[in-house]
DNA sequence: CTGTATCCCCCCAGATACTG
DNA sequence: CAGTATCTGGGGGGATACAG
């Protein structure tokens, strides 16, 4: 049975949808931060840091954010294997403005604790 | 039908988290960024504003911002029907990530018509 | 003009098992 | 250690109709 196709297939409508799919996502952005935080983290302390993902969802994640050139990949042939994934040049430039938005949910998190009170 | 307010469906790990759950989705940061540009817009507007938006999706869109209080409502008691949505003081705070997002977005857009060519 | 109300499809993402 | 492979469901989001 043929559907009608979507409104918008995978074009972005402006800079700010297409900087958003880019970012969004369910971990991309904490991925990001943790890469800035420790400059290097193997794929086994990706997980470990990130609690709540799934082996599957850390590899797509990763995938994607090496597609979009965020993110180096760094495999050593050696035995046991060995993964290093790091920032490019273009994903550092996206620090400053997660590390605004951290700032900024740090601060509604302090708010929403004493409007508990 | 009332359900469950979905403002903190669960709690954030960490404050990138957090932070990205309240401006994430498919059409937040364009509502947001449009409502910077033009400071007022109206329901109708907004609609026209994102083309690809559904009316149920604007309405949900609108409601979760608004419940977390980074936009303002004013409903006019007329006919036809006013009501125009402006940024809170707390929602202004994330211009100035959205706007760095943005050139970041433009950049990238750039860079990718350049090298296609 | 500014929304509600339904119906429903698709796909993101979780769980689990397995591999070089 | 660093991933694939497969199955599955829940819900985000689309289309459409309609209401105050």
């Amino acid at each position: 049975m043929q559907k009608k196709e979507k409104a918008c297939p995978e074009v972005a409508t402006c800079s700010v949808d297409y900087a958003f799919k880019r970012i969004g996502g369910k971990y991309k952005g904490r991925i990001l931060w943790y890469l800035h935080e420790h400059a290097i983290l193997r794929y086994g302390e990706l997980n470990r840091t990130l609690p709540d993902i799934t082996t599957k969802m850390l590899t797509q994640t990763l995938r994607e954010l090496e597609a979009d050139n965020l993110i180096d990949r760094k495999v050593y042939l050696e035995v046991p294997p060995k993964v290093e994934y790091t920032l490019t040049e273009v994903g550092k430039e996206l620090i400053p403005f997660i590390s605004y938005l951290k700032e900024w949910g740090d601060k509604q998190i302090e708010a929403e604790k004493t409007k508990a009170k």
